[in-house]
DNA sequence: CGCTGTATTCAGAAATTTGTGAAGATAAGG
DNA sequence: CCTTATCTTCACAAATTTCTGAATACAGCG
């Protein structure tokens, strides 16, 4: 339980980090982006620097930097250049997050295009190009469905936590 | 392209599961799992016995066994015992394989559980805890979402299809 | 310009994962 | 029961992944 009035405990911090990135992990993620991006979220600012993340996590600048080159490419974090510095930030958006996890939606249509061409090569009229067709329709009807989904996450989102 | 009468070209076949299962692969699932289910997902009977799979994937019993023993236990084949044999038959059912999709639902659970414990010991009130319920709530609406989901689709899939 | 703080790249050490062969377990059928 | 077909388990070798330290590149500042 958080005690009021002390500030953070990096104990409790370092203990949800571990844990919620271990489960991130246990999903397919790999381990180092998700110990970093659980530490982004779960830090105050939403943001924290290279050797921030290094020191916290006890790791090499090398592996913060491959972290969140991942996490970048995968549009889970941005970064942000604090001007007038060398230094850079590493920002997670709460928005930015639930994108991301929507952008499975790259994932699924990269398995709709395998899914067409295996339609096409094994037979349309065939039992097994049935099936693949079959579960192509599904990945199609799932594309559409997440785009309305979201849509009702902000609007959910908006009832909850106003305009915010 | 399919070619009419010639039966299956093994080739093609082979071209498909190794194409799709990489994309698979690529979504964070094990090579050989993947392999096996691309297999089964692409036989024209949606079932093989352990030596079809060694033989079709060029790879030893064992290896067959540990795939099959993590497809069972996410739910994305069955295994059948045939009648007054030692051979046993796995096989992908469609919806099986959909449920299982779905029963990320499982990996969302853990996702649930460690977050409200990082709220709760970084406290509810603080920016870092609100940003943790923010997510919380995210998942707790995802969730919801989803089962209604795959009652349209079942619908939709009707539409299609016929009861099929 | 060169100095300095910061980020990236890269080769390689360490850890982990993956698949094999061989041995062991299980169950059908004589 | 004993034999045999099949599946599973286990120890280990091979391949892959992950992280580090050191070298390198970059950008701001005097």
């Amino acid at each position: 339980m958080a005690e009021p009035g002390t500030g953070r405990d990096p104990e409790a911090v370092s203990k949800f980090v571990e844990s919620f990135a271990a489960q991130l992990v246990e999903a397919g993620m790999q381990r180092m982006p998700a110990r970093v991006f659980a530490a982004l979220l779960s830090s105050d600012s939403g943001s924290l620097t290279s050797a921030e993340l290094g020191d916290q996590l006890q790791v090499s600048p090398a592996a913060v930097s491959g972290a969140v080159r991942y996490l970048a490419q995968q549009h889970m974090v941005s970064r942000e250049r604090e001007p007038g510095s060398r230094r850079e930030r590493y920002r997670v958006h709460s928005n930015q997050w639930y994108e991301a996890l929507t952008n499975r939606d790259a994932v699924i249509k990269r398995w709709e295009i395998a899914l067409r061409e295996g339609v096409d090569s094994l037979g349309a009229a065939t039992p097994a190009g049935r099936r693949l067709a079959e579960t192509l329709a599904f990945f199609e009807f799932i594309d559409g469905e997440i785009t309305r989904m979201m849509q009702r996450w902000w609007a959910h989102r908006e009832k909850l936590y106003g305009e915010g």
